[in-house]
RNA sequence: UGGCCUAUGGUGUAAUUGGCAACACAGCUGGUUUUGGUCCAGUCGUUCUAGGUUCGAGUCCUAGUAGGCCAACCA
């Protein structure tokens, strides 16, 4: 085995770079930190496959860390399926940690920094806040708070976390800089006042930190060496840095906060608010809809994480606006479901053939492959008899010769069974086709060796036996949104363009051998696509969600 | 009007750190095929602009242009 040259990301480069200038690869220590407020999504599978496959190549720990401080958003059910998310990606955290386990810490660093003159207890209402805080281009002003003594803002502080406060009343402040070129340093809030229960800490606390006061001083207590974000958090950066300097203790390693953009994906919302707006206002039906970008939502759809983890790989990590299609997300998730994927056949928009050759009453069971990608999937049986469905798209009573399927006078292969040639075919009082008679040339079966099996016709057409035929529900899926980028327009809301078609449900017909499917199965329905088994499912009922079609050329061909 | 970040084919990302611009997807041509799938072969197409440094610039410098982010008691 040749060793490729690798090539590094931007992030990787950085680690390196550490390695090279005096990190030994113990210090390393990453850590993924969603907020438990909503589900996570794909562009939250860039930051999981970044921090996790760091650790990897380095065979460093990471930390599953929740930052909790929010109290009025974050629950524990989120808890649970973000950490159900990222085992079902394949990765496993080093040790779960909590924000929130650090509040007793933070709380200690907060009096010292009263102490040392650097934070103080500020009375004021929100707005007056935000208007001494100036704009980007004008300096903020100072708030009458600001110089008052260390005894008063212990002491006010002490009330605040007494719970002698109402919400919105008080506030702890960093004392730093009103006129910074970097808003977030004009005197950033520390602590507010928040009557709520909290998921982990219940009533013990009614003053909560703010995301910047306890996101690096977590990392420091962890010790994280490298700490990644969104682009969003650069500005962060230097509020990160100013908070550390206050706590840290130099012979301990002090952790680094570096940015990446976050991934785009066209035609759908990559942001749990906005998803979260989708489940709330009942567009789909919950955050694991099959439509939804949602980790769950594709778990469900039938995506695997291999699938997912090759589409992060591939889209890599940079700094620059992004938006990537949502085909090359769809390319990965066929390219393993085509190597997995057991092969069936289901007609999902059927008209009846009737071979009127055949013998009536007669079935005859035939041998066919379960997986061409794979020979040790092995053959199945499928039963074959006179009355067949294929599809209405495979049947034209005129076509021309581009047409490979089945037409008045023309031949066909059915797949695993006979040739078979249309004769006639009837129609309702709409002109709709309802039923095809054929003939089948009993010589041709599939695998029997005969001069006639072997003969060559253009098309090969998937069906089911009429009398064999499972019922079943199909969920077909469509983008959420018409527009590729549907949250990027200035003068329009994302929700004007839902896309209305993109959920139909239909029943489709299956060959028998389905019969006994489990929810999470997967198989290719041939020549139409992946599909797999809805947790809805039941053994009376079974429910197939389609995870994506097949690539279709001659879709192609006809748009053209 | 301020600050920060970014700019490489249609899309995404690389480029041994200053040394022949490449990989994947998409597109197009053809071949194989009992899935119009898969697979195989071929093909199209790229460094925002203008200066500068250098034997040599996608990479460094300056200016410009374009896009993104920043004024929540959210993260």
């Amino acid at each position: 085995m040749s060793e490729a040259v690798e090539s590094l990301n931007f992030i990787e480069h950085i680690v390196e770079e550490d390695l090279k200038n005096g990190y030994s690869t113990q210090d390393l220590r990453f850590r993924f930190p969603p907020e438990p407020n909503g589900y996570l999504h794909i562009g939250h599978a860039s930051s999981i496959c970044l921090n996790f496959g760091l650790g990897l190549r380095y065979n460093a720990p990471v930390n599953l860390r929740f930052d909790d401080t929010n109290p009025a958003k974050e629950e524990q059910e989120y808890v649970d399926a973000i950490k159900k998310d990222v085992e079902w990606l394949g990765f496993k955290w080093d040790t779960e940690r909590y924000a929130s386990d650090y509040f007793q810490q933070l709380y200690d660093w907060a009096i010292e920094l009263i102490k040392q003159g650097k934070a103080y207890v500020d009375e004021q209402s929100s707005e007056v806040m935000a208007e001494q805080k100036g704009t980007p281009t004008q300096p903020g002003t100072n708030s009458p708070f600001r110089d008052r003594s260390i005894e008063e803002n212990l002491a006010g502080f002490q009330k605040m976390k007494d719970g002698e406060f109402d919400e919105g009343t008080h506030v702890l402040r960093a004392k730093i800089d009103m006129s910074s070129s970097n808003m977030l340093m004009r005197d950033p809030i520390m602590y507010r006042v928040l009557h709520k229960v909290h998921h982990r800490t219940n009533t013990d606390w009614c003053i909560y930190p703010m995301y910047d006061w306890t996101h690096g001083e977590s990392d420091y207590i962890e010790q994280v060496s490298h700490s990644f974000c969104t682009l969003e958090f650069a500005m962060h950066r230097e509020l990160y840095d100013w908070f550390l300097d206050q706590v840290i203790d130099v012979k301990k390693l002090r952790p680094k906060q570096r940015e990446f953009a976050r991934r785009n994906l066209s035609h759908t919302v990559v942001s749990k608010r906005k998803l979260l707006q989708l489940v709330e206002q009942n567009v789909v039906t919950g955050w694991d809809d099959p439509r939804m970008s949602t980790l769950s939502g594709l778990r469900r759809r039938g995506y695997t994480p291999e699938s997912i983890r090759n589409f992060v790989e591939t889209i890599g990590i940079a700094k620059r606006d992004n938006l990537i299609d949502v085909s090359l997300l769809e390319f990965h998730v066929r390219e393993h479901l085509n190597k997995i994927s057991p092969r069936v056949m289901g007609v999902l928009d059927p008209v009846k053939v009737v071979i009127t050759n055949y013998p009536e009453g007669e079935v005859e069971w035939l041998d066919t492959e379960n997986n061409p990608e794979d020979s040790s999937a092995g053959t199945r049986q499928i039963p074959f008899s006179r009355e067949i469905y294929i599809e209405k798209d495979d049947f034209k009573e005129e076509a021309n010769r581009k047409f490979f399927r089945l037409k008045l006078g023309g031949e066909v292969r059915l797949k695993s069974g006979y040739i078979i040639k249309a004769e006639s075919c009837t129609k309702d009082t709409d002109g709709n086709i309802t039923e095809i008679q054929c003939t089948y040339d009993p010589k041709s079966k599939s695998g029997s060796g005969t001069e006639e099996s072997l003969r060559k016709v253009k098309g090969t057409l998937h069906w089911v036996s009429v009398a064999h035929a499972l019922q079943a529900e199909v969920r077909l899926y469509d983008r959420l949104f018409t527009d590729e980028s549907p949250d990027t327009h200035k003068d329009k809301d994302f929700m004007e363009f839902i896309n209305p078609d993109s959920l139909k449900v239909i029943t489709g017909f299956l060959e028998p051998s389905l019969s006994g499917a489990k929810p999470g199965d997967r198989v290719q329905f041939q020549r139409l696509g992946y599909f797999c088994v809805d947790p809805d499912s039941t053994t009376e009922k079974l429910v197939f969600n389609k995870t994506v079609g097949l690539r279709d050329t001659w879709a192609k061909l006809q748009s053209k």
